[in-house]
RNA sequence: GGAGAGAUGGCAGAGUGGUCGAUUGCGGCGGUCUUGAAAACCGCUGUACCGCAAGGUACCGGGGGUUCGAAUCCCUCUCUCUCCGCCA
C-alpha cells in the first residue's frame, strides 16, 4: 500500500497519476485524509490524558513511599474518570486506525510517469518487437494437437485425476518441462540471482504481504483446515522471505530466483483463451525477484526485462515488449513490462512474462526496510518478473518450431533436453 | 499427538510492580592516538505517532485483564526450542 506520507505530501499529483488507471481517486483520498485528521486530533487528546495519568501515577507512588498514605489514597480515588476517558478514546483511535488502514488498502499503486493512460490491454504501448514470425507448412497444428500427436501432454488424464487445467506431461513433454526449468535457473544463476526453493503453501500473513490478500482471496487455492494458501507465484514466498526485516544496505541489491509450481483458480475464463496450455490451474514458473535501493530500481527493471529477452532470443521465439497502460497495470505495480511471444499456429501473442517495479508499495505492507546513507530506515523497492512461465513457452516452441518431420529443439536448449527433435 | 521451557532494541543477552525505552556485550557512527590502518581509549547509536518547537505518547511475540502505576502479575492466542510418541 502507499504510505500515508506520500498521500499527504502530494495529493494532487497522486490523484492525477491514478487517473491514468481510469480511477477517480478523489473520494477515497478525501476519506483517508479526513480519517487521518481525526486520528491525529484524537491522538493529541489521548496523549495529553495519558501524560496526566503518568504524572499522577508517579506522584501517588512518591506519596506512598514518603508515608503520606491518606493523601495517596485520595489521589488514587480520583483516577477512575481519567481512566475511563482514556479507555474510550483508545477505542475510538483503534477504529479510526483500522478504517484508515482499510481505506489505504483500497488504493492501488501510483503509476510511474512513463505509464500511458488507457483502458485495457488494447492501449498498451508496444515498446519493441523482435524476431521473425515463422511461416508454417500447410499441415501445421496448434500446440494442443501437437501435444497429442507426439504424446507430450495428456489433458484428458489430468481431467480424470484432478480436473480441467491440470495437464499431465509425459515422455519428451515431461523432459522438455524439466529442461526448461533447468535452463531458466542456470541463466538466472549466471545473472547473479541466488536460487531458493521455497514452500509451496503460505500463511495469510504472507498473502497480505505481497497483496494477494485480502482483495484477491478467491484467486488462490485455500487449505481450510490449516488456513494455508497454495502459492499463485513464487513471488509470494520469495518476497515474504524478508517481511519485517531490516536489510543490510551493503547487501543491496538482493537478487533471488526460484522455481515453483504455481496454482491459480482463475475462475471465469472460457473459449480459445483457455484452450490447451493457454491458461492453467497449475503451471511451472521460474521467478526472479530483486530488492533494490530506490534510486536504482528502474535501472534494475530494465536489466530484468533484458534478461527475459535474452531467454526468448535463445529459444528462437519472436517476441514483443509492451509497456502496460494504466488500465491494464496490476493493482500493486508502478510500472510493468509484459513480454509476449508469437504463437504461429494460433496467430496471436501470448503473454509469457510480466516484469514489474512495485517501488515501496509492497515493502510498506511488508515492513521491509534498509538503512540508507544517513543511517535512517527507508523502504526498499521490490521488483519481480517471470523468467519464465513454462506453458505458453512450450506452446510457442511446439507451434513455431514444428516441421513436417517433427519439432525442432532450439540449440540453446538441446544440452538440457538431450534430444534435438521431437518426432 | 503428550510433557516441559521460552519469545526483550540490527544481533547476543540482563531485567519479576514505581525516573526501565530498558544494564551490558557485539555491531554501526564520530573522535583521540597513528604517515595510514589495526589495537586501545572516549563519546554517540531503537522505531512510530502528535507537535513550528520545547516536549508528549506508544511499543519488551499478538490480543485481553488486574492496578493509581505493568517488560515485570493474571488470562488467552501464535510461534520457537527440548524431550517422548508417530512417520517419509
Amino acid at each position: 500500500m502507499l504510505t500515508l506520507q506520500a498521500l499527504r505530501n502530494d495529493r494532487t499529483a497522486l490523484q492525477a497519476a491514478l487517473k491514468k488507471r481510469g480511477l477517480d481517486a478523489a473520494p477515497l483520498l478525501d476519506r483517508i485524509l479526513n480519517l487521518d485528521l481525526e486520528r491525529r486530533t484524537t491522538q493529541k487528546k489521548v496523549d495529553d490524558l495519558k501524560a496526566q495519568q503518568n504524572t499522577a501515577s508517579r506522584e501517588i507512588g512518591d506519596l506512598f513511599k514518603s508515608g503520606k498514605k491518606e493523601e495517596a489514597e485520595s489521589r488514587r480515588a480520583q483516577m477512575g474518570e481519567l481512566k475511563e476517558q482514556i479507555h474510550q478514546l483508545d477505542e475510538l483511535q483503534k477504529t479510526l486506525i483500522h478504517d484508515q488502514e482499510a481505506a489505504l488498502l483500497e488504493l492501488p499503486n501510483r503509476p510511474h510517469e512513463s505509464v500511458p493512460a488507457g483502458q485495457s490491454d488494447a492501449d498498451n504501448e508496444v515498446v519493441s518487437e523482435e524476431g521473425d514470425k515463422p511461416s508454417l507448412h500447410e499441415k501445421a497444428m496448434p500446440h494442443w494437437e501437437l501435444a497429442d500427436r507426439y504424446k507430450l501432454i495428456d489433458f484428458e488424464a489430468g481431467v480424470k485425476i484432478t480436473g480441467a487445467g491440470f495437464p499431465v506431461y509425459r515422455g519428451k513433454g515431461a523432459k522438455l518441462q524439466r529442461a526448461l526449468i533447468q535452463f531458466f535457473l542456470d541463466r538466472a544463476d549466471a545473472a547473479g540471482y541466488e536460487e531458493f526453493i521455497p514452500p509451496h503453501l503460505v500463511n495469510p500473513d504472507s498473502g497480505r504481504g505481497t497483496g494477494q490478500l485480502p482483495d484477491k482471496e478467491g484467486q488462490m487455492y485455500h487449505c481450510a483446515d490449516d488456513d494455508l494458501y497454495l502459492i499463485p507465484t513464487a513471488e509470494v514466498p520469495l518476497t515474504n522471505l524478508f517481511r519485517g526485516d531490516m536489510l543490510n544496505a551493503e547487501e543491496l541489491p538482493m537478487q533471488l530466483c526460484g522455481y515453483t509450481p504455481c496454482f491459480r483458480r482463475e475462475a471465469g475464463s472460457y473459449g480459445k483463451d483457455v484452450r490447451g496450455l493457454n491458461r492453467l490451474h497449475q503451471f511451472d514458473k521460474v521467478e526472479i525477484v530483486r530488492f533494490e535501493r530506490p534510486e536504482n530500481s528502474y535501472t534494475a527493471l530494465e536489466g530484468m526485462v533484458e534478461h527475459v529477452r535474452n531467454l526468448l532470443r535463445d529459444l528462437e521465439l519472436p517476441f514483443r515488449t509492451l509497456r502496460l497502460c494504466g488500465g491494464d497495470l496490476g493493482f500493486t505495480a508502478a510500472l510493468t513490462f509484459d513480454l509476449e511471444v508469437w504463437s504461429a499456429a494460433q496467430q496471436r501473442w501470448l503473454e509469457v512474462s510480466s516484469v514489474s517495479n512495485f517501488e515501496t508499495y509492497q515493502s510498506n505492507r511488508l515492513h521491509c526496510r534498509f538503512r540508507n546513507d544517513e543511517g535512517k530506515p527507508e523502504l526498499v523497492h521490490t521488483l519481480n518478473g517471470s523468467a519464465l512461465a513454462l506453458p505458453r513457452i512450450v506452446a510457442a516452441l511446439l507451434e513455431n518450431h514444428q516441421t513436417e518431420n517433427g519439432i525442432r529443439i532450439p540449440a540453446a536448449l538441446q544440452p538440457y533436453t538431450g534430444f534435438d527433435t521431437i518426432a
